[in-house]
DNA sequence: CCTGCAGCTGAAAAGGATTTCATCCCCTCG
DNA sequence: CGAGGGGATGAAATCCTTTTCAGCTGCAGG
């Protein structure tokens, strides 16, 4: 078997020019418009496609840009992965996804492989606060943007939504329709989505003071999935005094949510259940649920147009992009 | 900025062997147990990293294989993915996922992309039957595997499942529920998923006898997406005799189908409603669906497997694997 | 007519790893 | 004791492209 089907040596040799030529003509050089076209011309022939492989590694960066996100099976980052899709559409660089599943070791082996392959740039929804670590890719120079999360004393560009002020709004919003005993189900410790949404919960709760916080008895950790918000929920219901009320901090959590509490026979509104991030077909809902409404896809797009500024070279300092939330209030949350 | 932050010209140097021995030490040739250590010692105290790109164009091949997929916003295909993922996990390769988008442009770019960059091995859900172009890859010797579909006249392993069979298991259910005026919403004309189903609505339909098969009256290709099914949906219930069921050959276009069908106050059971694959996120819905279910995370498993043994270059005639799907009977299909 | 410049071209180096091939050493067997 | 064999090692070739550098041509201006 040939190892390569046709190189640019073939091309040259064909077209009867060097292959610096040939290279030239495929890079923009500057080249007779004649034999630009005998190249051309040779090229399509023998049927040339230049090997990636090789101009990366001469060129010490490939065409490709690594998008690392936790979970595929979540339509936020696959909503996401379409806006950083939809940018570098326009450019010559592809995206490839990553999915680390949630687990550091996995996403450590893709950014081994980002910074192997060389590649031009890395988008990353990072697994961990602190045991991402992005400094090996940065101190090669790659071009980094995080993005919904923010890994903990990283120097990167970032995009990211207001999830405290997601998180009070929310929390007010039920407050506001006249629940009294709000719980709140957020995400990992650490994370800073989780804590975040977190803190806005409790502005809201202690900035209305006749709603008594009750310490932290309504708040539970689980893991931005649907199982975890189906055993946090379970937990809840099982209190000597339930709440009323429920904060989500993410999607996929507030399915499980509503899934228990279906199995006690509870739906909304007869008990609030509010989620930070829309419920995925969210059509398929009787009645459907008042959200905070994120920008998925426009997380992604921004966060590729930056990385896309980086990669050109463009030299301003670090940014951290913030895109609002909106409260997208529906008929469930009439009130209690 | 170093171009390289550390080669294994540097550890080779700082161990006191050639480069050949660090190669060896790190790919499982035969060096002594003391040099090996020490190169070890020496590569870890420099941080080193392999540079993939350099590795792939010796070897002709990189470590990376691609899945590449038509929709990531389908839960199926993500769930596919992660079969892929699971099954790849055991190896030292490392999976990237690429979206078509059901673009066959974006298709081609991608194909593109594993071709040039020499990858090891590429699974795809082809975009389209005909346009579909895998002949580069197979030349150059390049292992693929299709994937739910199967592009015509191409020499490839391939994973599906029983689709005709599956349509005519469904229709037939929707017959026996007392169902008389079946529609039937199918994707794209040419592609092999929707013509099978199609064709296993018409052989239940036709082996019924005395359900009028209609012609095609009640069929309609649509684009395997919500707003696809929507439509044809609206574009049934504006007949003057509309269905009383209709099966949908995928899971997307149910949802828009169920949308229709609310517009119009309509719901299963009252109307028979058959979804080819499970309708994501599934518990939202009351009253549950009856349905086709695919075995979606078996698909990407098996496709995977196939292909890694393909790459270790075993020589077996090419296969196809039909996986059987299974009508999975819920409440809803109750009958008329 | 000569100089200088600008633009095009090709030879050769560079990029970092793997792999072949020859060498060397040491051990074993005759 | 000598020959042979096997395992470890390093030099150098190789993978394919980009890019530098020097040379060349042709033209314009003095």
């Amino acid at each position: 078997m040939r190892t390569q089907v046709v190189t640019i040596h073939d091309v040259a040799r064909a077209a009867g020019v060097s292959p610096a030529t040939v290279s030239r003509v495929f890079n923009g050089g500057r080249v007779t418009p004649e034999r630009a076209l005998s190249v051309q011309q040779a090229a399509a022939a023998l049927g040339f496609a230049p090997n990636r492989v090789a101009r990366s590694l001469r060129k010490q960066r490939s065409s490709v840009i690594a998008l690392i996100i936790p979970d595929i099976e979540n339509p936020f980052f696959t909503s996401l992965a379409r806006g950083v899709e939809d940018a570098a559409q326009r450019t010559s660089l592809s995206v490839v996804l990553c999915n680390s599943d949630e687990d550091t070791d996995k996403e450590r082996r893709y950014l081994e492989v980002a910074l192997g392959e060389q590649m031009a740039g890395v988008i990353v929804a990072a697994a961990s606060q602190d045991e991402t670590d992005l400094a090996p890719l940065i101190a090669r120079g790659v071009p980094v943007v995080a993005v919904d999360r923010r890994p903990h004393a990283a120097e990167v560009d970032a995009v990211q939504v207001d999830n405290q002020h997601g998180g009070e709004v929310a929390t007010r919003h039920l407050l506001r329709a006249g629940y009294r005993r709000i719980a709140c189900i957020t995400g990992p410790r650490g994370a800073s989505t989780s804590e975040e949404r977190l803190a806005g919960y409790r502005t809201a709760l202690y900035s209305a003071g006749d709603a008594a916080p009750a310490g932290d008895a309504y708040v539970r950790h689980a893991d931005f999935r649907v199982e975890g918000g189906r055993a946090a929920m379970r937990e809840l219901l099982a209190l000597p005094e339930p709440p009323d009320a429920v904060f989500v901090a993410n999607n996929l959590m507030t399915i499980g949510v509503l899934d228990a509490l279906r199995e006690v026979g509870r739906t909304p509104p007869g008990v609030g259940v509010l989620s930070f991030g829309d419920v995925p077909w969210a059509s398929l809902l009787r009645p459907s649920l008042t959200a905070v409404e994120l920008p998925s896809y426009e997380l992604g797009r921004t966060a590729a147009d930056l990385l896309l500024q980086r990669i050109e070279g463009k030299p301003s300092p670090l940014q951290t992009v913030v895109l609002r939330t909106r409260l997208q209030v529906r008929e469930s949350t009439a009130g209690p």
